[in-house]
RNA sequence: UGCCCGAUGGUGUAAUGGUAGCACAAACGACUCUGACUCGUUUUGUCUAGGUUCGAGUCCUAGUCGGGCAGCCA
């Protein structure tokens, strides 16, 4: 197939080919659909993962490859479970992550508007366009499941005059026994033989609320006997005496997931309607609604794909709340969980969360994608755009005994290396500096190149030192370097080319200004901390380890919205809750590659 | 002892009956005023057994292994 090069993210890896992909493209080469059209409906209880960024990558960029539309749509037809709190985290959430990306293909609908009455071909039928939320107007929302009760009401009513449902007084007990098991049949419910009339009038007293929750149900009469549990006469609504966020008091019947969800599609014109594997033994029953209405218009279908997993990361809503609930992590907006808020606290792109969702591909094989691919996908994105600073995070002090007190020397530090036009800012270099305490050894493993007793060593956009002299505390601790500069090998001096082995960050004792960073790390020390119940044993100990730092002072004037690269260190942001004017607060959002680190000899 | 889905290097993914490729990871090397970036080299793979075919990762059969399904959750 052939797909639009994406224009939104210059190098960006082409639109990828799958199988769903393949299916799509064949749908649009036969027309048909008038329009593609693909959805997101997460259930508002909860905050979206990392696990949510692949079902948004592939329901946006399905859409946006097709000049479609993808609507956001909350699934929330269970009123004791969902929170109005959570829509609006939704929303957020996925803007930001499609932003710069698939905006145009948010499909939202006007405020309070409801499936429409319409004729097609001469049948009656319900229909609810998306609005572009791009297009600007003022009164704009998500769909919801739940603004469609009325019709799927009708449509029950429907199913029940087609003999195609009908009302069951089992318990939900002897509704379980009924159903039988996977490699045993279920038998048919004493109410399943009902006439229209008794069905119809048992319908509307359910509601009308003559009944107590779960005293009867409505069901689709399809086959007890079906190898598929999910064909076994599934219930369709049940009796909740509940409020709902959205529809107050006006409904104690709410319809089920099954039901709701192919007619959500079908109202809204959804052409493919994808999700997780866990739902493909649904699909027969989602096929058999919408064919037992008789429906106007090309019917929806559903595909199913693998969710996304990585490794040393929780993407299960149960277990990240226990993290939250039991202060593992400091809320769900926590920089170490994989919740879309936390990783852009964290100061991850949505560029490097889509690279990682799309490029995990789509398919059916079960699998579990190493965290490092998303550690790849972030520095990607962030190398080119993060401007260069110098930092120091755990300071040592050293002193080039032959500089004056006092004076200060100006350097040229390059902003943005990557850039074809490189800008520059000036740094001072003075007496007193500190250098990075990893930066010095007083014993050296084997080729170590940064500075030791009688070594010399370059300062980054500076000049070369050699240490002179370690000075120790009582307890032997290194206090103090004493070095001298060669000023002769600044830029612009004769000996600037000289070379030596290593080249170190610093800043100015006297120029540089403190600042709170903290250096966040994976949270968990197993691949896999979902395989224990007892995964908060796993936790890893320096997941977060806050250090005082010493910032070159442009930094100062830092926003939360930009990038830095620390240099030879990694990528840090300004944590956008903590950090105020008067309080500089960094989030080390990755580390930069570090082979020295893992050099072999070393201790 | 039911039905459904799946299986390609360490990991993920491509190859749509015709040279098993790409990315990450790993190792080595080059470059380097970031032990980063970049570049180069290398290691490692079609679950098993049959069959169809000139030719099978791909099609067929059987098996093995893994996953899902018995909520009035989604």
């Amino acid at each position: 197939m052939t797909v639009e090069p994406n224009a939104a993210a210059p190098g960006a890896a082409p639109a990828p080919s799958d199988f769903i992909r393949d299916i799509v493209a064949q749908h649009v080469a036969e027309k048909r659909y008038p329009k593609i059209v693909t959805r997101f409906p997460p259930e508002p209880n909860g905050y979206l993962h990392l696990g949510h960024a692949k079902a948004i990558c592939i329901n946006f960029g399905i859409a946006r490859e097709n000049g479609g539309t993808c609507n956001l749509r909350m699934d929330d037809t269970n009123p004791a479970k969902e929170e109005i709190e959570y829509v609006d985290a939704i929303i957020d959430d996925v803007k930001w992550l499609i932003s710069g990306w698939a905006d145009h293909q948010l499909g939202f609908k006007r405020k309070g508007a409801a499936p429409a009455a319409q004729t097609v071909d001469g049948k009656a039928d319900y229909y609810l366009a998306a609005v572009p939320a791009e297009a600007g107007e003022p009164n704009l929302e998500p769909f919801f499941a739940s603004h469609y009760f009325d019709q799927l009401h009708d449509y029950a009513v429907e199913l029940i005059k087609r003999g195609r449902a009908y009302v069951c007084d089992l318990s939900p007990k002897d509704t379980d026994e009924y159903r039988g098991a996977p490699d045993r049949p279920g038998k048919d419910s004493p109410f399943r033989h009902r006439t229209v009339a008794e069905n119809l009038d048992l319908f509307a007293r359910m509601r009308a609320g003559e009944y107590l929750d779960a005293a009867r149900s409505l069901r689709a009469k399809i086959d007890m006997a079906s190898p598929n549990m999910w064909l076994r006469d599934p219930l369709l609504y049940r009796i909740r005496h509940t409020a709902h966020h959205q529809t107050g008091d006006k409904w104690c019947i709410y319809p089920l997931y099954d039901y709701a969800h192919c007619l959500s599609d079908y109202l809204e014109g959804v052409s493919h309607s994808l999700c997780s594997l866990e739902f493909t033994d649904h699909r027969p029953l989602y096929d058999w609604i919408l064919e037992a209405l008789g429906l106007a218009r090309p019917l929806p279908h559903q595909y199913e794909f693998s969710k996304l997993r990585p490794t040393y990361v929780l993407v299960s809503k149960r277990r990240l709340i226990q993290l939250v609930n039991e202060h593992a992590v400091d809320g769900w907006d926590d920089p170490r969980m994989p919740t879309l808020r936390g990783l852009r606290r964290r100061g991850v792109p949505a560029s490097a969360v889509r690279r990682f969702a799309i490029g995990a591909g789509v398919t059916k094989f079960i699998s579990t994608t190493d965290l490092a691919v998303f550690e790849h996908a972030i520095r990607e994105e962030l190398n080119p755009v993060a401007q260069r600073r110098l930092a120091v995070l755990r300071p040592i002090k050293l002193v080039l005994t032959n500089l004056p007190a006092g004076e200060k020397f100006e350097c040229t530090a390059t902003n943005d290396p990557q850039s074809e036009t490189p800008t520059t800012r000036p740094i001072q270099l003075t007496r007193e500096i500190f250098i990075e305490s990893d930066d010095f050894a007083e014993v050296p493993p084997p080729k170590y190149f940064r500075l030791k007793p009688g070594g010399e060593v370059r300062l980054k956009y500076a000049c070369i030192i050699k240490c002179d002299e370690v000075v120790k505390d009582a307890a032997g601790h290194v206090t103090e370097l004493r070095c001298t500069a060669d000023l002769t090998t600044r830029a612009g001096g004769p000996n600037v080319d000289r070379k030596v082995k290593g080249t170190i960050h610093w800043v100015s004792a006297t120029e540089s200004i403190p600042a709170e960073v903290r250096l966040y790390d994976r949270l968990f020390l197993v691949p896999e901390p979902g395989l224990d119940d007892n995964f908060l044993q796993h936790i890893n100990p320096h997941s977060l380890e806050t250090v005082t730092a010493r910032l070159e002072p442009s930094l100062a004037s830092a926003t939360s919205e930009q990038r830095f690269q620390f240099e030879r260190l990694g990528y840090f942001s300004l944590d956008s809750k903590d950090a105020s004017p008067g309080r500089l607060v960094f989030n080390r959002t990755i580390s930069l590659k570090d082979t020295w680190a893992k050099a072999p000899g070393k201790p």
